[in-house]
DNA sequence: GTCTATATCATGATAGAC
DNA sequence: GTCTATCATGATATAGAC
């Protein structure tokens, strides 16, 4: 389980970092901890990364790199094929967080312990930490937003862009969960086991991702202004 | 705007705990910036809480003791007025996460600053904080979850608690959000400003978890187990 | 109940030998 | 690149006077 796979100490020192931040979050993870489980001197940190707060922005770098290229890749596939007409809803929407949430299976991007990483910081209160994710995230987000106001002529850009904000916490919640969610609902489902439980999660997702979106628009109070 | 209104120490220490811990985290919160800023002597937490563990709990106990049965009777009276007949799903919702919204417009119970703790909470890693909640809000729960299953029979009841999960999501993150929120989507939406910020966020919520909640069923994939 | 003073410990970071 | 040793700081908690 907390078996070494990388040998240099860079990438382990990132792999131990990774695990303990998702586990315990950034202020509740000391550098004591991440040298101690990695096997390496407590000054590597500071000599291969500089500070601590370096460190996280790499251990998200490393991942968020490739995840919002495919993002991008898969979109423009996606737009392409359409040949000038909007692309489908569902399609923005699986580009963005089915690609997320592929990653959980490919444990050599992290697998699931990066997208629960992922999932708390979102919410988390360090400052500096949303500040970096916000940078890293503003093209991709713009780029799918634009998307999404394409294939909706008809809804209005700022429901568009309050959906997305709620898809995001539906999908942070989901893949920071797991135990969350068994503590939170104390539930016990018969058929479920672990095994299958991220195949079914997925199209289960999706599914109330694209409700939500689509749902119909909602009737303000006339009271007010 | 950090006025303080309570002249009660314990009271006062509370209310300044609530919005630091809002603002900075469990972890990231010092005993003494709380005591110095309510103004009180550093041994107060502990002559008054016994710890900064059990302060924490004690500000949450605060505001969901509250919370919890003001659920509970508004479910009471919805299930008293169907006389037997399920509940709508919509109204449930209301009645657990409308409820919930609600305490933002209630200064007097935490108002937004409670509800944006609350929200960041959910998905923090800090385990004895989110084993206490999952006590508290259990009895709850349940209950909803069971008024849920009435209301939707024929949707198997592990897509009901999946579909809980997610609007609980995508709650937390819409209340945790505000000024998340502006930097992940750098929106400027027009006519959008702060006075009627909440008015239109409860609608536009309420719209995309019932969407969600009553959304077609997912399709698996018939290739797995 | 409130204060000062302090005990005890963990943290992030660095200097300098090898 | 890696190590030991250490610094400076800030943390929670408590003892004991008032």
């Amino acid at each position: 389980m907390a078996e070494v796979r990388n040998t240099d100490t860079r990438e382990r020192i990132l792999d131990v970092a990774e695990r303990l931040f998702m586990a315990h979050g950034y202020d509740g993870t000391s550098m004591r901890q991440i040298t101690g489980e990695a096997g390496v001197n407590l000054a590597a940190v500071n000599y291969h990364f500089g500070s601590k707060e370096s460190l996280i922005q790499e251990v998200f770098r490393r991942r968020l790199d490739w995840l919002n290229e495919e993002r991008m890749r898969v979109l423009d596939r996606l737009e392409a094929e359409a040949g000038g007409q909007p692309v489908k809803p569902s399609l923005i929407v699986d580009a963005f967080f089915g690609t997320l949430l592929r990653m959980a299976e490919d444990d050599a991007r992290g697998g699931m312990t990066f997208l629960r990483l992922l999932g708390r910081t979102l919410t988390e209160p360090s400052e500096f930490i949303r500040a970096f994710l916000a940078h890293e995230y503003k093209v991709v987000m713009d780029r799918f937003k634009e998307a999404l106001f394409r294939a909706l002529p008809d809804v209005p850009k700022a429901e568009i862009v309050w959906r997305f904000h709620f898809m995001l916490g539906a999908t942070s919640y989901a893949i920071a969960g797991t135990d969350a969610l068994r503590l939170v609902t104390d539930w016990q489902i018969e058929e479920e086991d672990s095994v299958d439980r991220l195949d079914r999660l997925v199209p289960r997702l999706m599914s109330f991702l694209i409700g939500g979106l689509r749902a119909p628009l909602p009737q303000f109070d006339q009271s007010g202004r």
